[in-house]
DNA sequence: TAGATAGTTTTAAAATTTTGGAACTATCTA
DNA sequence: TAGATAGTTCCAAAATTTTAAAACTATCTA
């Protein structure tokens, strides 16, 4: 990977975790296998349309993949992409 | 320290590194022991007042302090409270 | 199949952030 | 001391981000 998409990626991930919402669904993931959407709206009372955008500002920033069940949204955390960018988050954010 | 109070601190710093001219000033900083504005405006095409806005945002994260000889200030960064709140951040960002 | 529920997309408003000009303070130097 | 330089503060404009209403797609269920 160059340096400076290294960077860009970096950047990408500090501006997904500046966020409040953003910042604490990460925490939530880092105890569980698996969140839902239905847990995550129960968790911060935003709109649909809210949450849904900070699912893919997420995404985008590579911190979470989804996985569809139904009608149902579910989402992981990339624990290796978030120790390659950030080693030791776990520990030091709960 | 109280747990939100960690959060909110540590939403400030993720804040403070999500531009991309902040995350270069830290980066530059993990090299050195200390510099200097004249340097960051040489390597920043920005004006006097963009930059100053860059210092106080990062002096108010907490990770950088500064230091006046004369004229000219000086900033260091603070290596610990990186540590506390992004462990190893060093080593993978350069 | 009709209606309800889960989540997305589009759109626009509100809030925040980034930026630089102008005017300022402090320090240096001739 | 007068003029130049370093940096800050105030202000307003431009850009970006956050938010939700409305309309949409997909799936579930009665």
């Amino acid at each position: 990977m160059a340096s400076s998409e290294f960077s860009a990626q970096a950047i990408r991930i500090f501006k997904a975790l500046s966020d409040p919402t953003r910042y604490q669904m990460v925490r939530m993931l880092l105890n569980c296998n698996e969140l839902g959407c239905v847990e995550f709206e129960k968790a911060f009372e935003l709109s649909k349309p809210a949450m849904s955008h900070h699912y893919r500002v997420l995404e985008n920033a590579g911190l979470l993949s989804s996985r569809k069940e139904g009608a149902y949204v579910y989402f992981r955390l990339d624990k290796e992409r978030l120790e390659r960018f950030l080693p030791g988050f776990d520990q030091a954010h709960l």
